[in-house]
DNA sequence: AACTATTTATAAGA
DNA sequence: TTCTTATAAATAGTT
């Protein structure tokens, strides 16, 4: 950033005589390292808080109206952030742009993505639930007795069946337990049904669909639609 | 940025007359409107393409090392990117920080988040099939005889018990097509399995678990672990 | 890129 | 914070 320019060195100040008019000559005519002639300072933290804040205020100023005047003169987009040493926060933008739109380009240039972390978590979290999806999808295929023939060995069907000889039971005690009188006049369908599950699909939220490969039932009991089966592909 | 200071009109030039080394003064008397005097410009857009180029070197290079005299002078965190009317991207940030720790400062700060709408697809997404997955559970365990109790109607068991005779006659069947003879020598547990499902796992991907409330098969064949089904709840 | 006349920024003081 | 002023620094036009 600093050329080796006219090498003004700690002790040296590139002021003629002349104009030394509060002198900082030494009382005792030692060396002196400093040249606190008004206007000029050594680049280091002022250590003076007040001094401090003084300064960043006029000097962003300053800065501020340099971006602005690069930003009109040579057609150029500049974003500035600061951050005092209080904690305030400060920006310039060029009026011809938005910081959001600016550190796209940014990123872009780079090839990089600063946010790329947060991203990949949620990606793989999507991942998991859709090859969870996958297997809850095959369960309930393979147990309507779909998609049985490469799927499942002698074993598993075996398995599968009394495990449904079971469930059938328990069903059928759960079916008799309610009795018919609970069974008062609703449309008179049953039996309709023979590809398609359908249930009364009240306040059950009942999931009355038949999955099939490539075969979405439009009766879909919560709310989900299309859209949403797509992503299970 | 600009206060109303020594208000130099364009038709005025505060120089005095003895530095006019170089005479603007028009051949036949009339009233100049600029002063083209070096070291004086109006803050308009350089059409000059290659003056413009220079100037926004010259310029660039002294709004960095305001900058980081700034950063070092006040403590102060400074993020400065540019773009040329070139395409041509510059940034300075303050040595103690990071372009993105700024910039998350930034949108802390100012409450906001540029690129939330990105998230919120992904949200909605994660969402969409968080649902659908509790769906397919809940299908899953009514079909397993489990959580009948309040979720469905006499109806709604009657078609189930419907659906489920044909489905287990499918599989009997496939069972049967299958035949025995394929039955060699596997490990001799059928019949073991009266909770839970367990197929014999190989290739088949079959899921072969039991979903129930709270209670996770560490049997998972297709490398789903607990962490994936604590997304399910 | 280097030079320099001039403008601009700014440190200290009020 | 704002104004003033002496001085340092930046820079426009030129080479």
């Amino acid at each position: 950033m600093h050329p080796t320019s006219g090498a003004l060195g700690l002790a040296e100040c590139g002021v003629h005589p002349l104009f030394l008019t509060n002198s900082n000559a030494p009382p005792h005519g030692g060396v002196h390292l400093e040249c606190n002639i008004k206007g000029k300072i050594q680049i280091k933290r002022i250590e003076n808080s007040t001094n401090r804040q003084v300064t960043y205020s006029k000097r962003r100023n300053g800065l501020f109206k340099k971006a602005n005047e690069l930003t009109v003169l040579c057609d150029a987009k500049v974003s500035i952030i600061m951050l005092s040493s209080t904690g305030k926060l400060h920006e310039y933008i060029s009026p011809s742009v938005a910081t959001k739109q600016l550190f796209d380009q940014y990123q872009k240039t780079l090839g990089i993505d600063l946010w790329s972390p947060r991203y990949e978590k949620m990606q793989e979290h999507l991942k998991k639930l859709k090859h969870v999806n996958r297997n809850l999808r095959r369960e309930i295929r393979q147990r309507m007795g779909e998609s049985l023939n490469n799927e499942l060995s002698y074993e598993d069907l075996h398995c599968l069946e009394l495990d449904m000889e079971t469930s059938l039971n328990i069903i059928r005690d759960r079916k008799d337990a309610i009795g018919e009188d609970s069974h008062y006049g609703l449309v008179d369908n049953e039996g309709d049904y023979d590809s398609v599950l359908a249930y009364s699909n009240g306040d059950h939220g009942i999931l009355a669909l038949r999955l099939q490969p490539n075969h979405h039932s439009l009766h879909a009991g919560a709310g989900l639609d299309l859209t949403t089966y797509a992503l299970l592909e």
